[in-house]
DNA sequence: CGATAACATGTTATCGATAACATAATAGCA
DNA sequence: TGCTATTATGTTATCGATAACATGTTATCG
């Protein structure tokens, strides 16, 4: 398993960064003077501009940004606290996140939690800000201790935080997907394909997404004049095996659903298949949508109706939002936290309407 | 969509930075002292150590790793290129160099690119580099120049480079998935469960990957005394939508095709769904096997046989090996560049096997 | 023609830590 | 008792840049 190969050598080298000063000394002109050059938009003249940049590309000089942290004491580094990278959201969301901060010239310092104590997320807060970092974004399901840390220990962070998908709450910035929204859309959906008899098959009820679905899904109904018990809900945990188990638990005590909405798209893919399993014709007998548009619900036998969330768009509003905040408090302005929501669309495939 | 809350303003507390000096000074020590005191295994006795140590507690005080970096010419974290997050594969694997990153006391600079051209990469390590990164982590397909700026530039690299799923090659050190063994484990399996007439979709030829997957294809068959001719072959670019086309293409040059090994599941998913489609069944007039084990795969109906790439492990050991190269650098031993294969595994399902 | 503004450049202090060196106090031992 | 080792602590220089201030040189204008 292991195969050395090749002896080639990758060493020494060990020639020092190089550094203003060598640059200066090889110009012959001051530090500041290499550092004016290097900022532009400050007074230096057309001679020395082009003799310092024809030294400095020369020697390969490239500035310290640690330095340069240290002294201005901003480093242009945004820290990102993430749980759960093996989710398939925060991929998505990561790269709207890495696209946008690369854009407005900023780098991400990645710190992944494990666990949720308290002890833990200040460590890692603190650790980022040992870096310097300029803001910090939140992206994490708010689940346990989470929450209560906020309310103590928010204030005490120095640097603006943006917390992605996490329910909005009184003194924090926060970017959502609006699930409410998105439930809204799914639900209607179904009604407006004739069925009136729909279920919900919600995600777990400790995640502020799930508690929103199931909202949306019951204000629909309810709004259009039709009942949404509790006994037509079945709650899962979002995995693909809690969605089999689910659908068999409320088609028993639903018999006559004919239309479902579930939680998120790996139960309803399962949904799916558990239904063609018992024989029950999707969409005719009944209309399934599902949620978060994963890639496979194209392709799925029948392909899944869906609510597509703008995971990227969520991503790059958090990066835009955050650095606005930097920018404000550098001039001293007052920031006024805010919560931002993300439309969802809906994706009407084969699982809802008859080809 | 912006919904504005609360007034509560996260303002000043614009409280200066706690540094060693002012611990210094409120313990009547020198900042050397605290500095021994904060970093351990120095001679300091246990009077003075208490002392600090509560005014470290009661200041809040955390040291600037910024300064710290800056001053120890090493900063502790590691560069991390990647390109395509979207894709789902760098996700988990950055899960497992998430993980072990914080395991070893190193953070994480991300950098994601968007195009590949020499001009971007350079300045990406430049960038990586004068924020003193102790290594740098690769993680992008191999395409297009990448290739080519290897043999001119890596050399220059005064870090530790380490490369994910990369085409082994001299002078580099990388950390791969066996391609090939799980291209072999997959056809062995067909030719296992009684098939001999085996094709294969493959992926986009300019990926490493698709290539190796390929190879094991057909070196199974041929090893096994069958034949591998070109025409059993399609070529997919990995998309689910490929995979539909290439199955069309592939069962009408080779009709009595009775098992098929396929790239990725994303394109098993597909093939599966055309092969209902047109009324063949699997497993029991084609076998279908694919490569990945996306989550979905477990519960497609028929779930899909498959071969499982440790992603997580894949981080992890491209994690151990940059650290070990950093320390060798330090302590100024050489270093060999290696290249290090995870082997995947195999995943019997019901697309194989009849249940 | 002298004063003021605009331009060009250099000097010194600073960011927050550690490295390297220096010094002082105690302990152990011949 | 005197000498070296060990322990404990302080001083100064340094990492690589920028900020703040100082100074000198041209323009410009009334």
């Amino acid at each position: 398993m292991l195969q050395e190969q090749a002896l080639a050598v990758t060493l020494p080298d060990h020639k020092k960064r190089v550094t203003i000063k060598d640059v200066a000394l090889a110009a012959g002109v001051s530090t500041q003077t290499v550092s004016r050059v290097m900022n532009k938009f400050s007074y230096v003249s057309e001679g020395t501009r082009k003799r310092v940049e024809a030294v400095v590309e020369e020697m390969g000089y490239r500035p310290s940004s640690l330095a340069r942290s240290l002294s201005q004491q901003r480093s242009y580094t945004l820290g990102v606290i993430t749980f759960g990278l093996k989710y398939i959201g925060p991929s998505q969301t990561l790269n709207g996140i890495a696209d946008t901060a690369d854009e407005l010239g900023y780098m991400l310092l990645m710190k992944e939690i494990d666990k949720f104590n308290t002890a833990n997320i200040e460590n890692i807060i603190d650790s980022l800000l040992s870096q310097q970092v300029d803001g910090i974004l939140w992206i994490a399901p708010e689940i346990g201790e989470s929450h209560s840390w906020l309310d103590n220990s928010l204030s005490k962070v120095p640097v603006p935080m943006v917390f992605l998908a996490m329910k909005p709450r009184d003194g924090v910035t926060s970017v959502a997907t609006d699930n409410f929204e998105g439930a809204v859309l799914a639900t209607k959906h179904l009604l407006d394909c004739g069925r009136s008899k729909i279920g919900h098959i919600a995600g777990p009820m400790t995640w502020w997404e799930a508690e929103e679905r199931k909202r949306g899904w019951r204000t629909t109904l309810e709004d259009a004049g039709l009942e949404a018990p509790e006994c037509h809900c079945v709650e899962g945990n979002w995995s693909s095996a809690s969605g089999e188990h689910a659908f068999g638990q409320l088609i028993e005590t639903f018999p006559d659903m004919d239309g479902v909405f579930v939680g998120n798209d790996q139960m309803a893919l399962s949904v799916l298949r558990e239904a063609h399993r018992r024989g029950i014709q999707v969409p005719e007998q009944l209309a399934v949508i599902g949620f978060d548009n994963i890639p496979e619900s194209a392709f799925f036998y029948p392909s899944l109706s869906t609510i597509s969330q703008n995971l990227q768009l969520l991503g790059e509003t958090a990066v835009e939002t955050i650095v606005e905040m930097i920018q404000a408090r550098q001039e001293n302005q007052f920031i006024e936290t805010q919560s931002r929501f993300i439309s969802p669309s809906l994706v009407i495939r084969e699982s809802t309407s008859p080809t």
